[in-house]
DNA sequence: GATATTTGACCTGTA
DNA sequence: ATACAGGTCAAATAT
């Protein structure tokens, strides 16, 4: 449960292994990473997106193809041009601060667990801007009364698992809120998948192997993508398109049975069966133009015993332990696309829970989800077996971005939730300095990834940080690419500047919305017309609410904060 | 010729 | 009841 735990870490403890991994890993990642390597992070996310039009937005070489497992994108920015540009390190803050930051704190959700160094199958499920997003967010009035927020609490299995999965990526909830609360989908489940994350990454993997929605998820991205797993290039040969069309690396063997263009994707999706006899397992394969593989959900469980010949190595079987033919079948679905992952890597953060409180998750793949799950029922596989990977569709990662908004003062993150109106959890910070009432929240725009709205609340009592108070690192950069920069741009709310300059303000709200090159982010004042909004960014504290709410629906109609949730918050923290 | 894939048509579920 | 979308079938085609 390391992993659930971990993914939320109340305690901002440096020993928490999860977050600082996950910062550490993707931090790394990032530092090593060149620009294409930031691409293939937000291609990853924005797999839904069209391939093509993606492959035109870069101007890198091949074609990525870590879409699902490449670290989300830092928050700190999106991909720059060059290397160097990745990160503005403000002065006076050292990296090992900016580690400590909220923004990479926040980050940690999305990326790879602190335990298995895998990234939450939830960050894969995102589905940044495409239109199976705008489909999902048709759901958004969706209840999320399952969300479970203990941030104080050790990883007791359920609740911690619980939390996990609404925490982490809204593809991840959904998943196992969706399919998990139906199938019965169980908690020490996603531990196991959490902890053999880190070792199992496959091209593909066996629906025995993995029951968890999220490892599917990702295991498909990483085969798709290539992802960074150790085995991949065991795994992978050249020939293996071929090949994988028949047997998928998941050590079964496949029959192509139809194939299909799904609405809201552009990504064919094919229909496998099992061609062992009378064996009812099949699959659903999106892939994408450029051959990954951006979604896998399996249906049903193998009747049979894995087919001996098979090139897969060991090592990455085992790592993921599936149940057993006879188990009950897990419907994971990842996809992420957002592009999903749904990971869409982000998508997996984020989106990839795609519990109904995730909302965020993609709606696109709910009908199936259900389908193939009421299908399941009536052949009675209760039990969790198939599972549903989404990759990377949509995969924006947020926290990351998010968490950019670094505004001089230091952060602890306490809480995250995805609040009705937005499938975009809404991460939770408390100040650090001690006493200090200010909180403040950050999530996506509902309608726009790209989109990061903050909300402070209280006053500070005391002075900005030294080492932070410049705000002069700013991180705002120009994307390169709007499209791909979905979600993850890493700018630094005005917000933050505001804030800064004025300690005195309780409230401040500020929406970045997607900049494209050269575009400063600008606040929500700006956008706010003189009639619709009161708030003028610095007004008043907690009473704000309604109008910030108000003054995010005039500028996301989609966007909703409801007051209701932060109390809820609120008293579940307090 | 056997086997697998492709693909248009049909079926089914959902809104 | 209807339209739409997803899933499956099965003949045609390819390997």
């Amino acid at each position: 449960m390391a992993s659930s735990t971990g993914s939320f870490s109340s305690d901002y403890n440096p020993d928490f292994s999860f977050s600082a991994q996950f910062m550490t890993s993707s931090f790394t990642d990032l530092l090593a990473g060149d620009d294409d390597t930031g691409n293939q992070n937000q291609e990853r996310i924005t797999v839904r997106r069209g391939l093509s039009d993606r492959i035109a937005d870069r101007t890198g070489a091949g074609v990525p193809k870590f879409k699902s497992i490449s670290p989300p994108l830092l928050p700190i920015s999106p991909p720059a041009a060059s290397p160097s540009s990745y990160f503005a390190i403000p002065p006076g803050l050292s990296p090992a601060e900016l580690l400590d930051s909220p923004v990479l704190l926040s980050s940690s959700n999305i990326l790879p667990s602190p335990t298995t160094g895998t990234f939450p199958s939830q960050a894969f499920n995102w589905r940044s801007n495409s239109s199976s997003y705008q489909q999902g967010i048709k759901q958004e009035d969706r209840k999320y009364s399952d969300f479970s927020f203990q941030p104080q609490t050790r990883p007791s299995t359920t609740s911690a698992s619980i939390f996990q999965s609404s925490t982490n990526t809204d593809s991840t909830e959904q998943t196992l809120k969706g399919q998990g609360q139906a199938w019965g989908f169980t908690e020490p489940t996603k531990e196991t998948d959490f902890s053999s994350w880190k070792s199992s990454v496959k091209s593909e993997f066996d629906p025995r192997q993995n029951f968890s929605p999220e490892i599917s998820t990702i295991q498909a991205k990483s085969q798709s993508n290539g992802g960074f797993q150790p085995d991949y290039n065991q795994n992978s040969q050249p020939s293996q398109s071929l090949r994988e069309q028949r047997s998928s690396d998941d050590g079964y063997n496949w029959r192509k049975y139809g194939q299909k263009q799904v609405k809201g994707s552009e990504n064919p999706r094919s229909y496998y069966k099992c061609t062992y006899p009378n064996c009812p397992t099949k699959k659903k394969v999106e892939r994408s133009v450029d051959g990954p593989i951006t979604e896998i959900v399996y249906k049903g469980s193998h009747n049979h015993p894995k087919p001996q010949s098979t090139r897969r190595s060991s090592a990455s079987s085992q790592s993921i332990q599936a149940p057993a033919a006879t188990s009950p079948e897990i419907e994971a679905v990842v996809t992420p696309e957002n592009s999903s992952i749904s990971m869409g890597d982000d998508d997996f953060d984020q989106n990839s829970q795609r519990s109904k409180s995730g909302g965020d998750e993609i709606d696109e793949d709910e009908p199936e989800t259900k389908r193939w799950k009421k299908e399941n029922e009536n052949e009675g596989m209760s039990a969790p077996g198939s599972r549903t990977v989404r990759e990377p569709r949509v995969v924006v990662q947020t926290r990351s971005d998010i968490d950019i908004l670094d505004d001089g003062y230091r952060w602890r993150k306490y809480g995250q939730k995805v609040v009705k109106g937005n499938p975009n959890p809404r991460s939770y910070y408390k100040c650090t300095s001690v006493e200090c009432p200010v909180r403040k929240h950050v999530e996506r725009a509902s309608h726009d990834m790209r989109a990061v709205i903050t909300t402070y609340e209280g006053k500070h009592n005391h002075d900005v940080p030294a080492a932070r108070g410049s705000g002069s690192h700013t991180v705002n950069r120009p994307s390169p690419d709007n499209n791909n920069n979905n979600g993850a741009m890493a700018i630094r709310p005005l917000a933050v500047n505001n804030h800064s300059n004025h300690t005195a303000s309780n409230s401040l709200r500020s929406i970045r919305l997607p900049t494209s090159e050269g575009q400063a982010p600008f606040t929500l004042e700006m956008l706010q017309s003189p009639g619709s909004f009161g708030f003028s960014g610095f007004g008043n504290s907690v009473g704000s609410y309604m109008n910030q709410e108000q003054h995010t629906e005039n500028v996301f109609p989609r966007t909703k904060e409801e007051p209701r949730d932060d109390m809820f918050l609120e008293s579940l923290l307090c």
